[in-house]
DNA sequence: GTCAAGCTTGCTCGCGCGTGCAAGAGTTTA
DNA sequence: TAAACTCTTGCACGCGCGAGCAAGCTTGAC
């Protein structure tokens, strides 16, 4: 059979390998399905028909037939964190050897979560992931008023809504490692670089800073806030504020790296101060480019790829699938601070 | 109708809400539909029964009895580049707003693009854009014979092959510009930085900066080469190669900005350079990162948004829908060269 | 050789919607 | 007012596959 023969057919169902194999449709199905009771040698058969014919079973009408779709909606409201992309890869990957397709959805702009969310659900995905950072708890609730989305799973965040599934490090343990060890090296005038306002996990690494460092030196640290969490907003923020100040920090701790990258850059290049030596600076994240000698950026790294596989276990309904799914991290101790 | 009677139900079908307008099941559809033959009275009576009901089209459904998914799904098999992120996001913007939705395929690792292309085609994709760079020829034509894709989409990448579609800058033209800018500049010692040698678009870039070098001065400029678009991988390169020279280049032309940042790092931070005092550098894509004032990057804009669009023409099919659609560019002079 | 137990196979019915045609309702023209 | 026409609505059939049951087959003990 040549090329050309073939793609002026249809593409080939269940019904045509049955044919060709002698058994029923049912049976090709059976071939193609995991745990199916079919004997080896019929397996066999049909599986030499299939290749033959260049047959895929349909996962459009094996979910429409079936309650699964083995689909995940993905949504991402922050495309200038390149952290994002690191996450991306490893839930796809994860999701990929599972079986799961992944549904990109961009929340950004005119087109609010919830309407994104709605849209994903028409496709029947099995789950729906957030990833950004801008979904507010208000969202999460008509998102499951709406109860269009079977699970709903916050990665990366935390959240305290009973009826959602959050998979996070532990953000709390892992701050007070950062402060304690801002702390050991003897840094005492610190400046915490927080990102945008909302309810998410971020939140509480300010949080838990600001309360650890009062509890050790009873004097709460100082917070500027950057409206996203962009380097090149962080680059102004730091530039504009520190500028005409008498008395630098000693110590500028982010919360993550994308924030702290653009830091570092504008205390070197825009005030021309040394890093670790004037200031130091630490991150959280560990993206690839705090690894590089430019940035050599203390930081915190979160357990991605077991994330993506708990996501995985949660969607496949494999594990207790409820509530809180906390993770610890590491602290990666750089040249930094 | 409380949240809770609703979430018990299943989900309301065309049915449901044809009994209570009082219609048959297909007025509904056609009321879903933009150019259906419907009056406007049985229209909005068809809307409020939906909305009373919460009704949504089931686009698996739909996928599956229509020859159309509304599906694209988009090969990546680089989440290195951080130029990824914005494509990505441009991408399902402009497709969003066209009522296609993305599937997400990452080929990396064990999974080679073409199991990914077989895959994407068991959920009917209307179309597969690859927006990689490591997709040689002969996956190409492994999936065309295959010929479960539809429509073989190449974006931000040439290619001769007849029956793909090649949505992307036109390389040569603005290679030129770059290589002319350089010179206008007075650079006389260039050293391309180019990337893994496949059969991409970047190909083109190195040859013709190297050709067009050639007609103007009659020398060959040196080429070096990056396994890949990675900036660290840049950093050890230019590191390693320029460490022990006795004449350094006065400008490196580099194929990509991720080249180019990963190069400025490495002559700044690794080698104690100014630039562009001492080297200058330029890159190609104009990524976020080029307009930050650490790197103030001489590039190259693609029109991204533009190309989104074109895309999305090609996968309606309101383009003529075959060969190379080219775009022109931008140079982008900063302060870097 | 017989029968029960277990394994394998076939089949009925349904998933929710689109296509294309034909009947019905509404409008215009002579 | 009737005929010709257009616009609107309803319907039979099919898209490709899955759940769950019933029939067929194999196996082994008696």
């Amino acid at each position: 059979m040549t090329d050309d023969e073939l793609s002026s057919r249809p593409l080939p169902t269940a019904d045509d390998v049955a044919a060709i194999a002698g058994v029923s449709r049912w049976t090709v199905t059976r071939a193609f399905k995991n745990n199916a009771s079919i004997s080896e040698k019929t397996r066999a058969k049909v599986m030499a028909a299939a290749e033959e014919l260049g047959y895929a079973p349909d996962l459009l009408a094996s979910s429409l037939a079936s309650e699964r779709s083995n689909l995940v909606a993905v949504l991402v409201d922050d495309f200038n964190n390149p952290h994002k992309l690191v996450m991306l890869e490893r839930l796809t990957t994860a999701m990929r050897s599972a079986g799961l397709d992944t549904l990109l959805v961009n929340t950004l702009g005119s087109e609010d979560a919830q309407h994104a969310l709605r849209n994903a659900t028409q496709r029947r995905v099995d789950a729906a992931v957030l990833i950004g950072v801008n979904f507010d708890d208000s969202i999460l609730h008509a998102a499951l008023g709406a109860r269009r989305v079977k699970k709903l799973i916050l990665f990366a965040r935390a959240s305290d809504h009973p009826e959602t599934i959050s998979i996070c490090v532990d953000d709390v343990a892992a701050m007070r490692e950062i402060t304690d060890y801002v702390i050991d090296k003897g840094y005492r005038r610190p400046l915490f670089l927080a990102g945008p306002d909302t309810r998410s996990a971020h939140v509480f690494r300010k949080e838990t800073f600001v309360a650890h460092w009062q509890s050790r030196f009873d004097v709460t640290p100082e917070v500027l806030s950057v409206g996203s969490y962009d380097p090149r907003r962080a680059f102004e923020i730091i530039e504009r504020n520190l500028t005409s100040r008498r008395a630098y920090p000693d110590v500028i701790v982010c919360e993550n790296d994308a924030l702290a990258i653009g830091a570092m850059d504008a205390l070197r290049h825009a005030l021309g101060l040394r890093v670790p030596d004037d200031i130091a600076v630490t991150g959280f994240d560990d993206v690839p480019l705090a690894a590089n000698r430019v940035y050599d950026l203390t930081t915190y790294r979160q357990p991605m790829t077991a994330m993506a596989e708990a996501l995985v276990e949660v969607v496949l309904n494999r594990s207790d699938g409820s509530g809180l799914c906390q993770f610890g991290g590491r602290l990666v101790p750089r040249h930094s601070a």
